[in-house]
DNA sequence: ATACGACTTAAACTAATGTTTAAGTCAAGA
DNA sequence: TCTTGACTTAAACATTAGTTTAAGTCGTAT
């Protein structure tokens, strides 16, 4: 049996927001001991993996308490959780994918940096008296992306 | 010139929360009618591409306001926003791993369900007279899925 | 026997990120 | 001219996700 503490220190996280996640619905599974202390048997770390991955992923706890929730009712929401499993696969995916997206900007933002201080100023990436910038730099950037095989040889200094 | 409306237009977002990250020190750059209404000049939706790419990454609106503060001092900050810049790609690379690493657990779970619906109960996966998991069952999917071209032929009812 | 550390609660507090409300200004079209 | 829609502000409100505080209860090691 895992007290509260053990519990915090699996998740990385402080006991207050074990307690947090009780309030929440997270925890329906928990036990207590005769003096009240929660005790969370070898079992509940299955559910304690399933809350840490959820978490992690940036589901809100009120999502994850219903989820917690069919698990109690057993076998006959095995459906349900799978459905509910797949609709977070599937909101995770196109998270990834949009910070790939946002990575790859930041990238192409470090190589506009790297030339601009090999020039000494930012205003070799402007339009001729702007300081707007010159539409093809990214499209130059995204060339030469494709033809180096460590983005870092590119982006970095 | 763009008005507010046109820039939330933009970023798909509020016009209340431009002004939020105005008065959060995210738009220094921003000029006004004399009827006091913001004007965004195309050059500064350089700035507003920034700044929507450091939000979709997650990054706190006051880490942001520091990097367009740098933007405001001119060519003696480009080494500073560079290095903001690598930090911060740093940062959302790491974030990506681990998002990553959950979506895997998420594949597992699907699996882990797919097979207890078909055997209409969940108990295929605990150990005798428990339910505690078989810690043989991660690695049972782990090699079905590097054997499998396709995740979601493994996944996926 | 008693002190310490780990636990308990309820309630107040914090921080981040906006949204909403109320009251007012202004330009343009009917 | 008058109305409408888009803008302005300050301030209040909302939500999420905890943390902190205050007061109290145990079990154990000295």
């Amino acid at each position: 049996m895992y007290s509260i503490g053990d519990i915090a220190n699996i998740m990385g996280i402080n006991t207050s927001a074990i307690r947090f996640y009780d309030r929440n619905g997270l925890l329906p599974f928990v036990q207590r001991d005769k003096a009240g202390r929660r005790k969370f048997k070898p079992e509940d770390l299955n559910f304690i993996e399933v809350i840490d991955c959820l978490k992690k992923s940036g589901v809100p706890v009120k999502d994850i308490a219903q989820f917690i929730s069919l698990c109690m009712q057993g076998d006959q929401t095995l459906q349900e959780r799978y459905d509910y499993l797949d609709d977070e696969e599937e909101k995770l995916s196109r998270k990834i994918e949009k910070m790939q997206t946002q990575l790859e900007f930041l990238q192409y933002k470090k190589w506009y940096y790297k030339t601009a201080i090999k020039e000494g100023t930012e205003d070799i990436h402007f339009l001729p008296n702007s300081r707007m910038i010159d539409p093809q730099t990214r499209n130059e950037f995204e060339e030469k992306r494709k033809a180096t095989a460590d983005i870092h040889e590119l982006t970095d200094l």
